[in-house]
DNA sequence: CGCCATGTTGGAACAACGTTCCAGACATGT
DNA sequence: ACATGTCTGGAACGTTGTTCCAACATGGCG
């Protein structure tokens, strides 16, 4: 292909696009969203701002691309034929979002950041289409398929994106059952008067499992709809 | 009091914290997210960056106080006595929130980033509280009341954060209608084999009221659990 | 009444970041 | 061989958050 290996091939591998988002969800990964850089990203991969700039328009879109990127490939794990039954399939949706932010603890804020600033930009459409067919095929009538379908896009969204800080957030040394216990212990010392519920609720937060407690959400939705929109007389 | 008025008293007011916050909060809902620099700060108050700096440890606490203090202020509105069932209390809470976002339109973001940050700050235990006393009103077991209110406060933080774009966000210009009409022209628009469901219900996300479809949201939601809670028998 | 101690202020300076600009290297078509 | 358009990497710019410090005010103590 090349010509006769010159004295040093400009680059081994040509840089492109998906080299480029490939480099930043690493970067991301390994340094947390603060550690995303152009400096450190030129020094990645080894070139200039110039180079990448030439395949990328800013940093705000290097950054939707890279979330787009990850919530695609989260939501094409789905197995397809695991999950019987269309609520079976939603949680499997639900989950496999809830695992991408485990791995990619970055992508709970970036989501977040995304959907405010362009709330129907490339993502929210995805996860719409992939819960919506569900719901659909729960038998809800046409007319409330796109309230039933928001309504469990945001709770997942919601959801997902405060659990972000599940675990690994707080650096080494501080674990889970320590967090949720320094929590617990706080809320214990609010304001009687203030803060009754929360204080009654203590315990409970020490002790809950963050994923069985997400499960449990989708579950109360999925009550919802088919409370109000019974399955075919 | 001052020492017989000086040339100039070095402040007409006393430089505060509470002060700092309130320009602070002005300045976002003037000026949008970006607007809020240390530099627009001190040029508001007029004063250098280290004044403000002995008052505020950095910019992450400045947003998180200007942050705590609007929420707060949003659920102190509650009206109280207007409401008359635990649901109507529920729908106002969230409204309340709603409305809120509406007024400041960086809250989305900002409400998105710190929640994901540090999921149990100061504002999270708020909301928590506001909603969970009437879940237990609602005579929600106790066992479950932590599940119920987390999945009522995360739809809300998930539904709010995307509705942030409503109205202003997109500048002069451009309206709702208008910006309505393209999205749900450009759902028609994408592949018929990856995106069927996103397509049909392209017309329902031109029409739809993004108040109304909220509290559809939480409707949802409240069936859900008095479904899977019957209210003693 | 003067004077230090303490709390507070504002401006200058710094490092880091996103971004722009440009001279030049590479591959390709003629 | 040369001209052309694509692609590269480094130097430089403006802006941001933050730090540091000399100056100021005020209240208590001698």
């Amino acid at each position: 292909m090349a010509s006769r290996t010159r004295k040093s091939e400009r680059r081994t591998e040509a840089l492109t696009r998906e080299r480029i988002l490939e480099a930043a969800v690493e970067l991301l990964d390994a340094t947390g969203e603060g550690g995303l850089t152009f400096r450190a990203l030129t020094e990645r991969l080894v070139t200039g701002p110039g180079a990448i700039y030439w395949h990328v328009a800013n940093k705000g879109e290097l950054l939707d691309a890279a979330t787009d990127t990850v919530v695609a490939a989260a939501l094409a794990i789905e197995p397809a034929e695991s999950a019987d039954s269309p609520q079976g399939e939603i949680r499997a949706v639900a989950l496999g979002l809830f695992d991408a932010i485990d791995e990619h603890p970055w992508l709970a804020a970036q989501l977040a950041t995304q959907l405010s600033r362009s709330p129907w930009g490339a993502v929210a459409p995805r996860i719409l289409e992939s819960i919506g067919r569900q719901v659909r095929a729960l038998g809800v009538p046409e007319g409330s398929q796109f309230t039933a379908t928001s309504a469990l896009m945001h709770y997942i969204l919601g959801a997902a994106g405060q659990n972000a800080a599940n675990g690994r957030v707080l650096g080494p040394g501080v674990d889970r059952s320590e967090f949720l216990d320094a929590t617990s212990r706080a809320w214990k010392e609010l304001d009687p008067d203030d803060f009754p519920f929360t204080r009654a609720v203590a315990d409970q937060m020490r002790a809950h499992d963050d994923q069985a407690e997400f499960l449990a959400g989708i579950d109360l939705i999925l009550a919802g709809i088919t409370a109000v929109h019974p399955p075919t007389t």
